[in-house]
DNA sequence: TTTTCTTGACTTGTATACAATTTAAATCGA
DNA sequence: TCGATTTAAATTGTATACAAGTCAAGAAAA
């Protein structure tokens, strides 16, 4: 079992961070402390301070006087995180590649095989939830926990886009062999070759790319649809 | 002049947040929030309000029901932290020779020679300003805000180990010889070599490493004071 | 003397009350 | 009818009050 928060305020984060990435509440809502105060059954002093939470992590805006907002991310910002996002998983490929432990890489080839079954069964959360736990071992693998926080913490910031992007018919098996050759390059330590694959997993480029972008809309998921 | 921010706790943080990076408050101290409400004439409650906020940014540690004390880095972090900081600045750099345009290329020349004033000039403080400002440039000029913000953030977190690193003798003729090569780069648009470059001027290596740790003990800006 | 338990002051977390600002609605004038 | 101005309601920011947990000092027991 999982030791719950003791602080009320940081409950409040995790439940409303939820609602966001899953879109329950998307983004452009309103969050008003009364009306947030009243539905979870406290005061809005811990409301505020999950909000500000939520801001610090860039998932709502706070304006000063005037209110809080699920964060709407322009098409221009959500595929500037993803560069970087593909520059950070390059970057922990290479490490990973050339630290990791023997025990490590055999963690890395399990968890692949993990993902194939949960990718066969059809379940496209479980597929996330395992893919997740893929790319998590990776981080480590580093062994530079800094850097392992901060790219986990951009892969969390950016799950809902991620999630929508897996459910492109054909995704899921692209991505599964692409893990595959990722992890071939890990567990043999060819440092380039990792970090080349992984560049080219997460970025958005190709055929897919358009199709992404209507999906982002239809969900709408970036503030102003853009015309690609 | 610059508008002064709306909400106190936001001024607050603002403080606070000097006070921490120019060791006023060295890492340990303990943040008791009715005291500071008193030193500062306002109640517990913005107090809380900035707490929070820098311990969203990783300047304060913030223990359940236990307060708030200013975060003190091990050594093995801060070591982590600048592996993933020049990993960081060697992407700007190649981004930004690849993406700059003329009008940027020549700000950082222009900022490159204050820099060379400023280093002359033999006030430490100016040239730590003039020098945050030359990489600040590199940043914007990868056209990727989200980058650019996320690398000033670490950059800014980082700037009390930094500002200690230029003290050691002679680091500012070096660093300064260095911005030359990196400048050179950019305005060529060499890629490769502008990342590089950035890569070796931020990583802590070399015959200066171990004055630096000796400094860093000295200041007791790390927690444990680990042997080398 | 050392260890454990109890007690009480102190600190943090949450609720409520008040002040200040914004948003909207309604009134007035053209 | 449209627009600007005023006014009232609603919402955020701050202060204060209360609840609950933490830490340390001292008493009781071994």
């Amino acid at each position: 079992m999982k030791a719950r928060p003791i602080k009320r305020s940081e409950e409040l984060r995790q439940l409303l961070e939820d609602e966001i990435a899953s879109i329950q509440l998307p983004p452009g809502t309103r969050l008003e402390e009364t009306a947030l105060a009243a539905r979870f059954g406290v005061s809005r002093t811990p409301i505020r301070e999950a909000l500000q939470m939520l801001s610090a992590s860039g998932l709502v805006e706070l304006r000063p006087k005037r209110g809080a907002v699920v964060a709407s991310l322009s098409l221009e910002t959500l595929l500037e995180m993803f560069e970087v996002m593909s520059e950070m998983e390059a970057l922990c490929g290479g490490l990973a590649a050339r630290r990791m432990t023997d025990q490590e890489r055999d963690d890395l080839k399990n968890q692949h095989e993990v993902c194939g079954r949960a990718g066969e069964s059809g379940d496209g959360d479980l597929y996330y939830e395992e893919n997740t736990k893929f790319h998590r071992i990776i981080y480590l693998g580093t062994h530079n926990r800094y850097l392992a926080d901060e790219v986990l913490r951009l892969h969390h910031r950016l799950r809902a886009y991620r999630r929508l992007q897996l459910r492109l018919r054909g995704r899921v098996q692209t991505s599964y062999a692409e893990h595959s050759a990722i992890t071939d390059a890990i567990v043999k330590g060819d440092e380039r070759m990792a970090a080349e694959l992984l560049r080219a997993h997460v970025s958005v480029q190709g055929e897919c790319f358009s199709d992404w972008i209507s999906s982002l809309n239809a969900a709408r998921l970036v503030s102003s649809p853009e015309r690609v």
